[in-house]
RNA sequence: GGGUGAUUAGCUCAGUUUGGUAGAGCAUCUCGUUUACACCGAGAGGGUCGGCAGUUCGAACCUGUCAUCACCCA
């Protein structure tokens, strides 16, 4: 044995050695398995993947040492916007934009991005030395997913879980497309409150609105107050004229108001904000001839849009506010009230603004057609298996947070104006006509059309739809697969907390309603992994840490590069490399996997914010490191002894010790707490086995035991550290502990 | 507005389910290089467990309340 431990080579050999191979135990009838969360083909792998598929490998090792077929699906998410956006930005610096090339030389494009990404994220993960079987890599977007979504969306659609609306949606301006409710992010922020006098019919007076958003009243088709509301009470059944519009517009009562906010008058935009749309619904609001009438059927209603797709004023709104962008009409509208003297005043109010997940720009309700999924029947299942205890979350907690979600669910907006995805199953006539089916010749037979022409729907599908089949669809589904009928439902899911409704509750409501059956029976719920101060890591906090640069350490110099290239914004460079000089200045020292492995499961706790400090990565590489001298110093006797056989009392007491200890890591294991475990093993083998029985075996001589010895915990220490135990092993024992 | 979680040694965190002398890693200090390991060994210092009140013989842990912070939902 060498003198050092030199984590890296030993590393790179076995690495190599388990990507080309697959462990499995055929002939047991006992399974264990569990799907990868398919890493977004975005780029590459960062730490909080890397935390989660060492805690994944562990459970795969462990279980395949205690016998059972462990088998462990490998693959990646296609992730439709997000790669969208990274392949439109690489062609924005080139100055080309998506619209130039056209769909299908655009998609070439991802298609291309997409090799480049999943070779880096593949050999990423082989790297970690992930015990998966390359040979049953799938893509979320491969030919047999595809076939999946299909007839998931086929399915749904004729069950009628699946349904073409016209409705309010989160409308990304810069993406132009629908997003879901999940995908806006709500930023709160200091605001402002507008006063607006709006001017009553034939009286010369007004009613006071208060409104955060100006801009939108050219989409005004009421001012309600609340019928309680002994101030305004007498104005309902009136009408207002909006003013540079002309339109003549109801004052409504609706309890729905609060007395108390503003002025206790609102105005309704049905068009353009959730609320809104809701009351303008209850009383069926349509324009006609520049008069909004009320209705007592619900097909009447009729809300006014007043942007385009990019939130530019439309030719509903009347010059001189047309055709602008909607911040500007803000200002405009602001400024001619104001001339009119039709501003009452302005406050100061907090607001919530609500952005695109991904592009970060202000989402603008919008009216359009899309699809969507009807969720009520299907979450109910899934919470029944919840609570009947068939479905598991640990830390158990989490189910408060699932059922938070569950129970006030919503209908699944499915449908995204973007190009990069699984395409809807759409077919349309020259009149209008929807049909659903798995092809046009499907369609056509499905639905015994003529030979009319039939135009597919534009649209894909948001990236969940088809995560959410993926326990299923990665083993086979729809077909019979082998893999399937043996590892599923599968028995562990990993993941971190910030996806439960995203693709946790998804996968269970699909899951049942596809196979009968759910896809996981444990849960486990991870934090996620910030920086030493427990901020989150992002390109533009300058404070990620790529976790092969802790496996391989990175000089200063390579690091700072790292962190200040391809910086959105310039200024940040300067300030991002000050801050990294400043906390390594002598770069990152190379730790090793088993290391940074062992840390991520004593990180493992049950906290949300996970802050990843490199003092405790120091530690179990120091591990390592007295796992390698313990070893060689064994590796000093000769081998005279198969099995331990206690001999005296210090023989005993260290077996004694080391039961106590696997049982204690056993039941950590089967409880999920990982970070107590690797204490267990941890303790063990530096303050016992180390420092007491090989220090009594050198006073006593008596030194056979040491070996067979070794031999049990390195099977023990495995999953935990699984190249140095099997380095030692071969080296010492000249034999595989997984095989 | 509704919900969840956090607050313990200089730093990062366990410990709270089943109340009974406060733990780990890193950092610090002292001593040690006689043959596994200085990424080491022997030893040491360091915490009135966010505040207050209560239950109890006894509270980091249970109850109430306040404060600060974080996140989620509307």
């Amino acid at each position: 044995m060498d003198k050092q431990y030199y984590p890296v080579e030993i590393e790179e050999k076995w690495s190599k050695i388990w990507s080309e191979k697959s462990i499995s135990n055929e002939n047991s009838k006992d399974s264990f398995s569990q799907v990868i969360p398919p890493p977004n083909v975005t780029g590459s792998l960062h730490m909080g993947h890397s935390f989660q598929y060492a805690i994944m490998d562990f459970y795969t090792r462990y279980h395949h040492m205690s016998g059972k077929d462990a088998y462990w699906q490998v693959g990646s998410d296609h992730a439709g916007i997000a790669t969208q956006m990274v392949v439109e930005n690489n062609l924005s610096k080139k100055n080309i934009s998506r619209t130039d090339l056209g769909r299908d030389k655009f998609l070439e494009e991802v298609w291309a991005w997409k090799e480049y990404s999943e070779e880096k994220i593949t050999s990423q993960i082989k790297r970690l030395g992930c015990t998966v079987d390359w040979n049953k890599y799938r893509f979320t977007f491969d030919e047999g997913c595809n076939e999946a979504v299909i007839k998931a969306f086929v399915e749904l659609h004729r069950r009628d879980k699946i349904y073409r609306g016209y409705r309010l949606v989160n409308w990304d301006p810069s993406l132009k497309t629908a997003v879901s409710d999940l995908e806006v992010i709500r930023q709160e922020k200091d605001g402002l409150l507008w006063h607006i006098k709006y001017p009553i019919e034939g009286s010369n007076k007004c009613v006071i609105v208060a409104t955060t958003r100006p801009e939108t009243m050219f989409g005004d088709m009421a001012v309600a107050v609340n019928p309680k509301d002994i101030r305004y009470k007498k104005l309902i059944g009136k009408n207002i004229i909006l003013p540079f519009v002309g339109r003549k517009i109801p004052i409504i009562g609706d309890e729905y108001v609060d007395m108390e906010f503003g002025t206790g008058c609102l105005k309704i935009t049905p068009g353009h904000d959730f609320n809104d749309y809701e009351i303008g619904k209850k009383h069926s609001l349509y324009e006609e001839d520049g008069v909004v009438r009320t209705s007592k059927e619900v097909s009447d209603f009729k809300p006014i849009n007043i942007f385009n797709d990019d939130a530019w004023s439309n030719e509903n709104v009347p010059k001189p506010f047309s055709n602008l962008d909607r911040f500007k009409v803000r200002k405009l509208v602001l400024e001619k009230l104001k001339e009119l003297n039709l501003l009452d005043k302005e406050e100061r109010h907090p607001i919530s603004v609500p952005r695109g997940e991904r592009s970060n720009i202000v989402i603008e309700p919008k009216l359009s057609y899309q699809w969507y999924v009807k969720t009520s029947e299907m979450a109910a299942k899934a919470n029944d298996a919840v609570n009947n205890g068939e479905i598991k979350f640990h830390p158990e907690n989490w189910v408060k947070t699932y059922f938070n979600w569950m129970n006030n669910i919503e209908d699944w907006c499915v449908s995204r104006q973007i190009w990069w995805g699984h395409r809807i199953p759409a077919w349309y006539d020259n009149n209008g006509n929807v049909y659903v089916g798995h092809n046009e010749n499907e369609v056509r037979d499905f639905y015994k059309l003529d030979d009319r022409k039939l135009s597919q729907d534009e649209d894909v599908l948001d990236t969940w739809f088809s995560s959410s089949l993926w326990p299923f669809a990665s083993l086979g589904w729809p077909n019979e697969s082998e893999d399937f009928k043996k590892h599923f439902p599968t028995s562990l899911l990993v993941t971190g907390f910030d996806i439960i409704f995203f693709w946790v509750a998804r996968m269970m409501m699909m899951s049942i309603e596809f196979t009968n059956q759910i896809p996981f029976k444990d849960v486990y719920v991870t934090g996620l992994i910030r920086d030493e101060n427990g901020q989150k890591m992002s390109k533009s906090k300058g404070n990620i840490i790529d976790p092969l640069d802790l496996i391989y350490g990175i000089s200063q110099d390579d690091l700072v590069k790292k962190r200040t290239s391809n910086l959105m914004q310039e200024g940040l460079s300067k300030k991002i490399e000050k801050k990294t000089r400043n906390q390594f200045p002598r770069g990152i020292e190379s730790y090793g996997t088993d290391a940074l492995r062992m840390t991520f499961f004593s990180l493992a706790t049950h906290t949300k914010d996970i802050s990843f400090e490199l003092g405790r990565l120091k530690g179990f590489r120091n591990f390592c490191t007295k796992i390698w001298n313990a070893a060689r110093f064994i590796d000093g006797y000769p081998n005279e002894k198969n099995s331990f056989q206690a001999e005296n009392d210090i023989d005993k007491w260290i077996h004694d010790e080391f039961d106590k200890t696997k049982v204690q890591i056993d039941k950590n294991i089967a409880s999920y707490r990982l970070d107590f475990a690797i204490n267990e093993i941890y303790d063990f083998f530096w303050s016992k086995f180390c420092d007491v029985y090989i220090e009594e075996c050198k006073k006593s001589g008596k030194t056979k035991n040491l070996r067979p010895l070794l031999k049990e915990i390195l099977h023990v220490l495995h999953p935990f550290a699984p190249f140095i135990t099997e380095e030692i092993s071969e080296l010492l024992f000249e034999e595989r502990i997984i095989d």
